[in-house]
DNA sequence: TTTTATTGATTGAACATTCAATAAAAAAAT
DNA sequence: ATTTTTTTATTGAATGTTCAATCAATAAAA
């Protein structure tokens, strides 16, 4: 089996054996041994690949981070109006988007969420996706409200988004990714509602009349 | 120092202690031997008074689920309508109790949160936990709307609430619960105004549950 | 023949738990 | 009141386990 070329195919072998490991026992006893057997190679070959461990949960996470950001660019992207709400609305999707709210990636999210409170590399990740998040939402807000105002809506959907997250990964039955983005463009629409009702319509995109 | 009736100090001495060696360090570093020593003890008296390491890690966990629940009710309590909406910021004020929300219990909390996925008695204390909220949240939205809107607004006031837990627990500043407090209750509100404009306000005060 | 990839036994550190020993307080006896 | 005995609380060294990391040996491909 030794080829050339092998190390592309092993890093994306053991960072999914990785979150396979902890789905199925946590974090705590996701052990070098057992990921290695999950990916059918020995435990040496992780400290040969990722010069360690936790060389190779930063990578796992960091692939996690990466696969949610493409998720919600690819569908912001896809986008052909600039309308505020259409890509408030693709961010949500993004974050729901099937691919990230598998069992796996979603325990092993939230398992490396916990973990970065006390893991400086993992908390510089985690800290950068926070505030992308945040700092998107509040981007198309302001387009919609004042500064202040834009800032609390950005931190109550993340904060949504979050929560239905986290629940979801907790429920047994894993998350329904249908019922949360419904759950999250609903409040999107009390958001924008409530924020007809104040302002009278400043710029940008025609709005229906309430 | 032996004296007797030891046992309730000793308990609770180790369970604070549990909670300030998670907030250092984590729970993945609380050893038994770090605990102890944050609790000016040895570290054979955890197996002595807790049966384990185990044992003191659900008794931590229960604790901080019972304060939580019991800063919920004393609230509820101390309300002399049964005005749902009431009910529902004493609910939210509640979960966002001063007590709950400092560093050491909210991290705790979170680090629980996460390994309770994995480790089935926590995950009953979690479970409980989890469905009282949302069976108190649902219970109150039934009065003011449908059923199926009733689960919809609980699940989302719920998921609400956690997620900003959540990113509190995160932020290196910990969480602003003023802020919190009122980021709930604005989306209350908004629950509450969208329930309004749809039905024609029925009765106001409902009947006083047990 | 050389290079690249992989193995797996070994090593040393860290850990939870146990338990015989100890010490203080309380109770009993003097 | 003083001494002795019993009970309760606590210690910390010893034990056995588990783990990540290492590295010399091996095997396949170039």
């Amino acid at each position: 089996m030794p080829k050339v070329g092998m190390e592309p195919i092993r890093r994306q072998q053991l960072i999914k054996a990785t979150m396979a490991a902890i789905d199925d026992v946590g974090l705590a006893d996701a052990t070098v041994m057992r990921i290695a057997r999950h990916a059918g190679v020995s435990a040496g070959i992780i400290s040969h690949y990722f010069g360690g461990k936790d060389g190779l949960m930063e990578a796992t996470m960091r692939q996690i981070l990466n696969d949610l950001g493409d998720a919600v660019s690819a569908r912001r992207q896809a986008l052909s109006t600039s309308s505020p709400r259409a890509h408030l609305e693709a961010i949500i999707d993004g974050n729901f988007d099937r691919s990230q709210v598998t069992g796996p990636v979603a325990k092993t999210w939230l398992a490396f969420w916990a973990s970065s409170m006390h893991q400086p590399q993992l908390q510089r990740l985690q800290n950068v996706n926070d505030r992308r998040l945040y700092a998107n939402l509040c981007h198309q807000f302001r387009f919609l409200m004042p500064r202040e105002q834009a800032r609390d809506a950005a931190r109550a959907l993340a904060a949504m988004i979050d929560g239905l997250w986290l629940r979801g990964a907790l429920t047994p039955e894993g998350l329904d990714s249908d019922r949360a983005r419904r759950l999250a463009r609903d409040y999107l629409d009390q958001l924008l509602r409530t924020q007809d009702a104040r302002t009278p319509r400043p710029s940008h995109e025609p709005q229906p009349e309430s």
